[in-house]
RNA sequence: GCCCCUGUAGUUCAACGGAUAGAACACCGGCCUUCUAAGCCGGAUACGUAGGUUCGACUCCUACCGGGGGUACCA
């Protein structure tokens, strides 16, 4: 498609004497018969002519073209774009690479994982996967907060429930991470309602930064719980990281630093405190050492910074995080810039949007959450009912795979920024815009061509029908899709893409038949649904998502 | 108070300055002796309000109204 636009820009250019770009063309409304639409309102000035006469200009001596207004249709070949569609490659990466970090998941250790998390690593995994896919190389780091005060309300909380903690260990994950979760909503609470309570919360928090004996046992413990847990978790929904960073191992150097520009001056003391004054820049002050001499989330942002740049050198770090930190992350950015000139614009903070519930809100103060691992088994229970009929081979399995495509796609279809009123009812759906009908026309193609007997033939050339032009048009934009998915750091443009094909090719489906049609047209089809099927498989891919055979 | 984001069918989302604002869910009616009916075909309903910029505005600007977030020792 990019080069048909640049073909067509160029005759363009020629023949006006102004330059047309590939981007100023549009597709055209659907009420319009054509493949691709100028309008010619931009030439007018250079020209000096209404758009009418420029587009009829424009028409007059080209084949396949025709001016309607001040907008000119063209036709494409179905031919030249079959051959075009069909002989290129799918993903073709690009010679120019960047470097690029991606932090994503940064869950913090004794604390639920609810359903936010899960929108950030599903976010996370597909954004490296775009990245990589169009040529970038990728780092994918996760930043795990082991220190502060959520693990001091957590170990408060087990030292309410000493004896539960004793019994609880020998039990399986499952169990232990109920307890962690029950604890740390007690501390929390506690800590809220209680003065007393807070001081001693307050002295927890100081001796998990001291490294204080007394509690080293059942700190060390309960950290592991929750990292074999999140491991769990990455694995079932194929989430994979390069290199994991703990705040327990920054913290330290983030003070450092802190107290260094301190005498520099781009730190400034303020009631017992260490702060950056973001008011010079139109932004809000932060505190970066608290009044006990205890580095905040702030100062150990720079020293992750400093770490992550020495370690990988990477032209940009993308941290994905939810959008209540925007303000937080350019005031700690503008703090780096002095700290670490050489960060100056490669950080870049991805905010994606809330995940509420569609019945009430969510909050993790009440304990009113949706487990993230509680979701994903009510989907598999309500696959397997579907399937429950089914005869396919390894049920279960595409039963787990079908679930991860329905909660990832209903994740990733929404813009990355836009706030989500998660319905589980709608997420499970398996009909219409959802991950479900998407792996079913990968497994319908697959079907097909089980089934067919004739092999696809390269050279043959047949009458194109508008029901395969129109598949083959949508296929020719999976390029774009890519590219701007990539630019936007967004998702949401592949998994737009995907259900329009998916869409296309139903009609298709329904339409043409492959396996009934003559040698030659039956030959062509093949190719043209390999294609889509090789289309899908990949666009599926860079969402996380992986595909079955049959279901 | 100040700062940032946001308002589109009953609901969840598209439309990224261009031609009649698109889908999906839900609802109603058709289509399986023919490649998987988790499908296809047909049907009603929407741009918060008021101005402005522009040949052209859902899109940019201003005000108002509604929703969310942030705003010093949490992460």
């Amino acid at each position: 498609m990019r080069e048909i636009k640049e073909k067509l820009a160029k005759v363009l250019s020629e023949k006006l004497k102004v330059e047309v770009k590939p981007e100023d063309f549009t597709e055209p409304p659907r009420n319009v018969e054509a493949d691709l639409a100028l309008a010619c309102f931009n030439f007018v000035k250079e020209l000096k002519q209404k758009p009418n006469e420029i587009a009829e200009r424009i028409a007059s001596d080209l084949e396949n073209a025709e001016a309607e207004g001040p907008y000119v249709n063209f036709l494409i070949d179905s031919n030249a774009l079959a051959q075009s569609v069909l002989n290129e490659k799918v993903s073709k990466k690009e010679e120019k690479k960047e470097k690029i970090m991606v932090e994503f998941a940064h869950p913090n250790t004794h604390k639920a994982f609810h359903i936010g998390h899960l929108r950030n690593i599903i976010t996370g995994e597909s954004v490296c996967r775009i990245l990589d896919n169009v040529g970038h190389h990728v780092t994918r780091a996760n930043y795990q907060g082991d220190v502060g005060l959520h693990i001091a309300k957590a170990l408060w909380g087990i030292d309410q429930l000493r004896d539960e903690y004793e019994k609880i260990k020998k039990q399986d994950l499952d169990k232990r991470i109920e307890f962690l979760g029950k604890t740390y909503a007690l501390g929390g609470q506690t800590f809220e309602k209680d003065d007393k309570v807070k001081e001693a919360v307050f002295e927890l928090n100081e001796k998990i930064y001291n490294k204080d004996k007394s509690i080293q046992d059942v700190y060390k413990t309960t950290r592991g719980w929750s990292l074999e847990y999140f491991d769990k978790v990455y694995q079932r929904v194929d989430a994979n990281f390069d290199r994991f960073y703990f705040e327990s191992e920054v913290f330290e150097k983030g003070r450092e630093t802190v107290l260094k520009f301190l005498k520099k001056d781009v730190f400034k003391k303020s009631q017992g405190a260490i702060i950056f004054e973001g008011e010079k820049y139109g932004l809000h002050s932060r505190v970066f050492i608290n009044s006990k001499g205890f580095p905040t989330y702030e100062a150990k942002d720079l020293a992750l910074a400093e770490m992550q740049y020495k370690e990988f050198k990477p032209d940009r770090i993308i941290h994905v995080v939810g959008k209540e930190q925007t303000e937080y992350f350019k005031v700690v950015f503008k703090a780096m810039e002095q700290v670490f000139p050489k960060l100056t614009g490669k950080e870049e903070h991805l905010d994606y949007g809330w995940v509420s519930l569609k019945s009430g809100k969510m909050s993790s103060r009440t304990g009113k959450v949706v487990l993230g691992e509680w979701l994903l088994d009510e989907i598999e229970k309500r696959i397997a009912v579907i399937m429950k009929k089914s005869t396919v081979k390894d049920k279960d399995l595409i039963v787990k795979k079908v679930a991860i495509a329905a909660v990832k796609y209903a994740m990733l279809k929404i813009g990355v920024k836009v706030d989500m009123a998660f319905d589980i009812e709608e997420s499970v759906n398996t009909s219409g815009d959802s991950g479900p009908y998407l792996l079913y026309i990968v497994a319908r193609i697959k079907s097909i061509l089980r089934k067919s007997k004739v092999k696809s033939q390269k050279s043959k050339v047949v009458k194109i029908n508008e029901h395969e032009k129109v598949l083959l048009l949508k296929l020719a934009k999976f390029e774009e899709a890519q590219a701007e998915a990539a630019k936007q750091l967004d998702p949401s443009e592949i998994a737009k893409y995907l259900f329009e094909l998916a869409q296309e090719f139903n009609s298709f489906y329904h339409q043409c038949p492959v396996l009934q049609a003559e040698d030659d047209v039956q030959a062509f089809r093949i190719r043209l649904i390999q294609k889509v099927e090789q289309v899908m498989t990949v666009g599926l891919n860079l969402l996380g998502i992986e595909t079955v055979d049959e279901m």
